[in-house]
Formats: C-alpha cells, sequence, structure tokens
DNA sequence: CATGAATGAGTATTCATTCAT
DNA sequence: CATGAATGAATACTCATTCAT
C-alpha cells in the first residue's frame, strides 16, 4: 500500500486495496466516467486526479498529457471491443446464425462496458485521436464488409452497398441502446432477441 | 429576411457586406460549423467571433452567454426538423406509404442542413440544454411513438415496444449518415431508398 | 440592460423639456449619482448615458473622455463649495463670529448638495484628478490657514499648528455628516448648533 | 505600470525568500496597498498578482474571488483595530483618562499600520463587504456609545446626542490623519498630544 | 448634432502542466 | 515514485471609445 501523507485515508478510491502501478488503471476508470459525462474538453485533469484519488501530478507520470489519456482509453476500449466480437467467430455459419453471434456479442460488450460504450460513441473524437487509434476503428469496419459480402455471395444478404447495409445495422444497434438508455428502458435477453430478428429483417435478402 | 440558399462556404463573410441584424446569423453559422468540428467546450469564443467576421464582443451584443447561443442552435435546429418532418403529415395514408414520407422529409434535411443534422447529433448536449429545448426533442419523440402504434393497431407494423423500433428506425437514419459522411460516399436518390426500404423491412409486421 | 425594442423618445430623462445643450448637465447629474454611489472605477460609461437619458456616443460628444467627466464634476463642486463658504466672509467680525460663518455655510451646502458633498469626500480622487482639479483644493486650505492664523494672532484661537486644527475641525465635521448618514439620523439646526460649540470649543484659545 | 515613488518597505519580494504559506500573506498585503492607492475596483488581479511576486493563478489557491480578498483585509484590519484599542480598556479611570487611552491607541495604531488604516477609511466597502465583515464595525460603534454615556451620566462628558460627538471625535481623528498625510506632515507625540487636548475640549461637560 | 451597434483591449478566473519536496 | 502548490497562458465576458447612419 502506497503510503498517503494526508490524515485521511481511501477518499475515493475503489475498495479493493491498491497495489502500486495500478493507479494507472485507476486514472483511464476515472477519466472514462468523466469524459462520458462531461466530455473530453469539460472535464479537467485535477478532476480526474480527484476521482482517482491520486495527486494531480500523478497522471503525469502514467500519461504525456491529457490527450494521451483519451487515445489510450479509446484505443483499448476498441480492442477490447474488437476482440470480444470478433474472436473465434463462426466462420462456417450460415449469415443468420453469425449475424446473430454478432449482435449478442456486441450487446453482452455493451452491458459489461457501458461506459466504455459509451465513450467509444461519443462523437468529435476526431480532434484528438492519433493515427493508431483510427486504424483499429478501419480494421473493425473491414470486417463487417467482408462478413457482409461473403454472405451476399452466397445469397443470404440482400444485395445493396455494404457499407450501406453497416451504417443501417451498427446504427439500429447503437440508437437502440441510447434510446433505451435515454427513456431509462432496461433492455432484457427477449427486448435485445426481438431487436435482433428486426434488423435481420432489414438486411435478409 | 435575407434567404441563405446555399448550404456550402459561407464563411469569413467580407467585411462590409452584410447589413444590421444579420450579424446574429453570421454568428450562429459560425458557432454551428465550430460546434459541430469541435465541441462546445473546445471551442472558444473569439474564435466563433473570428470566422463570423465580427468582434468578440459583438456577440455579447446578441446573446447573453455562449450557453445561449448553443440553445439558440439547438431550438432553432430541432425546431426546423420537426416542422420539415412533421407538417401535412399524410395521415390517411398507410403505414408504408407513411414511413416513406418520414424517411424522405429526413433525407432532405440532412441534405439542406448536414451542419444542423450534425450538430443535434452531437452528444453531451445535456451539460447546457436548459428545459425550452428539451421540450422539442420530446415532442418529436412523442409523434413517432403514436404514429407506430396507430399503425401497430392496424397490424401493418410488427408489434415490439416502440421504443425499440423507433430506436432502431431513428438509429438506422443516423447511423446511414455517419457511416456516408465517414467514407465519403455520398447517398444518392437511390441510395436512401433502397435504404429506406431496408428499415421498413425491420419493422413491419 | 436588456434590448431596446421600442424606437420612443423621452425614457429616462427628467419631467422637464429639455433644451438642446443641457444634456451636458443631464450627463454630470447622472455620473455624480453613480459615482457616489459605485465609485468611479465601478462606474460603466454606458450607465451614465442610460440614467442621463442620452446615448452613449452623446456623453463623448460633451466629454473627451469618462476621466474628464469626473474632473469637471470635481472642479465643479469644488467650486461652488468655495464661493458658497467663502464669498463676502465677515472679514471684520472677531473668530467666534467668522467660524459659527464658516460653518453654518457648509451645513447648508451638504443639505443643499448632498450628493456633491459626498462626491468630494469621495477617496482615491488621486488617480484621475488633473493638475487644475487639485489647484481648486489648495486655495480653499490656503484660505482655511490664513483665516486660523489671523485668530491665532488676535489670540482667539489656541496656538496650535495651523494644519492640525484644519484637520481637526474639517474632519469633525466630515465626521459628522457620515455618522449621521450611517445612522439615519437627521442633522436639524439644533443638532447643527450643538455641534458647532462643540467643535469651536476645540480650538478656542 | 505607475510610478513607484516611495522606495519603502516590503514590495515585490525576492522570490525565494518566502516559505509556503505567506504567499497568502504577501498576496494580502500586496492587496492592500494597492486597494489604497488605486480602490478595489481600480486594482486588477494580475496587478496584485505582480506585486505580491506570485502567478496569477495563485491568489485563486489562497483566496475564493477577488471579493474574498478585500473582505479578508477588511475583517483582519478592523478586529486588529477593534482589539488594539479595546483591549484592556481602563473601565475604572476617569472619562479623562479613558479617553487620552483611547485616542493614544488609535495615533498608535495609525502609525503601526498607516495602510491598514487608510484601507478602512476607504469609502465605498459597502458594494463588496458581507454580513460579518460589517457586524465587527457595529461592534465598536456600540461600544464608543457606551462609554460616552457612561462619562455624560457621571458628568464628565457634555450632555449632546452620543452619536453627534462620536462623529465630531472620530472625524477630527480621521480628519487630522489625512490633512497630515496629504500635506506630509508627520505627526510626533506631542502634535499627538495637543490635538487630544483640543477634541477632548470639544466633548468635555 | 445624436445615436447605439460594433469593437478589441482589458478583466476575473480556470486549467493543463511542472517541479520542489 | 507521488504529490499538490504554483504557474501563466487561455477563456468567457465587460467596457471605454468610435463611427456609420
Amino acid at each position: 500500500m502506497t503510503a498517503r501523507t494526508t490524515p485521511s485515508s481511501t477518499e475515493r478510491t475503489p475498495p479493493r486495496a491498491r497495489a502500486g502501478a495500478d493507479k494507472r488503471d485507476a486514472i483511464l476508470t476515472a477519466a472514462l466516467a468523466l469524459f462520458v459525462e462531461r466530455g473530453f474538453h469539460g472535464t479537467a485533469v485535477p478532476e480526474i486526479a480527484d476521482r482517482a484519488g491520486v495527486g494531480a501530478g500523478t497522471i503525469y507520470r502514467h500519461f504525456e498529457s491529457k490527450e494521451a489519456v483519451v487515445n489510450e482509453l479509446y484505443r483499448r476500449h476498441k480492442q477490447l471491443l474488437a476482440t470480444r466480437v470478433l474472436a473465434d467467430f463462426p466462420a462456417e455459419c450460415v449469415a443468420r446464425e453469425q449475424f446473430r453471434a454478432l449482435w449478442h456479442r456486441m450487446a453482452r460488450y455493451v452491458a459489461d462496458e457501458p461506459l466504455g460504450f459509451a465513450f467509444l460513441e461519443l462523437h468529435n473524437h476526431r480532434s484528438y485521436l492519433d493515427a493508431e487509434s483510427r486504424a483499429i476503428e478501419a480494421r473493425i469496419r473491414d470486417f463487417g464488409v467482408a462478413f457482409l459480402q461473403a454472405a451476399q455471395r452466397r445469397g443470404e444478404v440482400r444485395a445493396t452497398e455494404p457499407m450501406i447495409l453497416i451504417g443501417i445495422v451498427m446504427g439500429a444497434f447503437i440508437g437502440l441502446v441510447r434510446f433505451a438508455a435515454e427513456c431509462k428502458l432496461t433492455l432484457d435477453d427477449d427486448a435485445w432477441r426481438a431487436a435482433e430478428q428486426c434488423v435481420w429483417e432489414a438486411i435478409r435478402s
């Protein structure tokens, strides 16, 4: 346990005792919540430090700058999403099954990492994202296009421009999550299944 | 009132081209572009003044504060969207026709006011929107729910929770626009029609 | 303070119809009240214009700058005080009578021009008063010193350094007015007479 | 910015002469001098920072706002004056002795804290003083009234309205200090004693 | 002459970043 | 390594002054 000079001990730190280097994680967790709540420009570095339970200077021991924090966060969560969704993709199944798998994996990601998902959906990433962060984004899109084209060739998905279909599917997914959040509607398994069925109808041949 | 026909390129207006009261418009136009590009908190007031071709102080002659500018912008564009989409709604048609009408009106709005649409889709409006601005938002959503429920009662739209269907439809629409923008894909009439057909399949009974 | 919609004419102007050049007076009157209330640096030029019922630009038609206004005000009121107090000074009377005359003339000035007196007593005139304004001040003090020295030579006033006596007398007068104002105590003729008697005791031989 | 005439005492402290917490004191000292010289509204925060030898932001680490600085200054000096003057007041002496004690204690305060005294005498405190600051003021005045009334009951002080007498005495004291300052006259012990005798004559029965 | 919209330098205050402890 | 006080550049906003009408 790191020595704390101030009399008050565990102020904001998460319950588990913290071993040395995962201050970095505390910073990222705090930053994630604040960026989602107030946006990148609307969040002050000392606020992040405060919520993470570390000194303001400590952030600069782990990250080059505030922008480095947001980029790390972006890459980390985009990567996590990609891994969760694409790992062990059922390449041999029919498109219907593949789509169902994709959809529910995304749904599980949203359930497990609601802040991470909300963060990725924040707009205006453009102004601070670096090249590497952008590359991950492209990788996922390319996978989606490849999947759709294969299914189209097999006549399982309608023959519309793949980018349009991706826009519709991803948009529907994101819209579903956002509207549910706005209306304080909890999405249970049935809701997710129903929605999945709807969206499949949109792209099936 | 001066008609604004071209959606394009009215930036850094020539010093003596404007008369009196449309300095207010110049400020709103400049702010719109900058908020879309860098977000509310990422945009400095002098930047807005600069781009509008006015002095920094002039902004405060027309608006109480920076927040008053975003709120005006939000209300104005939300209102415009609502009017464009809901005016003379074909109440007697079958759902299929009504849906087509809604879709293409939204498409036309996006084509005419790309920045306005992008602005409305910006997240984190929460932190600065006032009560009046929020009320307009609710009005539009309520209309959508009413439309869907009526169609469901007539058996023309599938009997899924209306908020889920709205999330899917609106999300698909927004996703389509965003992905197209990101991939520098221009959406022509055919593309809009094809997408409309896809999304209708998602909600039809 | 807020936007002015009506193009109407006489909004704040005092009842009497205004003939051309006495806008200058309206400006001075407005400035006097505001300077007393909020100080020179705490008063904005448009506020003065507003209270005077003239346009902001009009002030610059009559005065070089904000500092010119305060200097004019200072000179005008100092001059008025000097005239009121020193004109037809009873040079042949005994010091007791002369003192009584001075005291009650000052009292009458305060009663007639409470704002003017309060303004002259404002501190920090130093930072904006010009040479001419300062000269008037000196002239009055010199007269007081001469009066006291003459009375001291005749053995009617105690032989203490004249500047000290002036400080005491003027200070007592000002203190009286200020404390009365602070305690919302109105000074009637009896009070003024009683106070005069007290202060005379302080300097008589 | 302006010319600095006095080569005296504590200005622009040597960069590394101070330790930790007395940066707060440096700020207060700098603010005191500037407020006396140019008034509250006439003093810019960066000027205070400059004179205190600290960064502009540092002021906001120690004080909520510019107004918090004046209020602290006011309370601190009013308190100091009250303590110095009222502590161990000779309650058993005759009024003549009590008056002498009060007078010379005030004189010593002025000698020790000339800027503090000048600051307290600044007008227009009204616009920024908070309730607590005002309460101290009233406490001192009440003490003066009580002292005078007791002496009047014993027949040692003339039977005039106490507020009038206080106005005269305090006014004379303040006037003395101001006129002396304006004329660059140094008040030595003899001058203070002579003045005290004069003012006592004004109120004795 | 009078006006008030427009201006930009100036104000109080915040915040990303540094560095002595 | 960790800290948080200190910094000064940057921000939102104000105001003395100008000038086209």
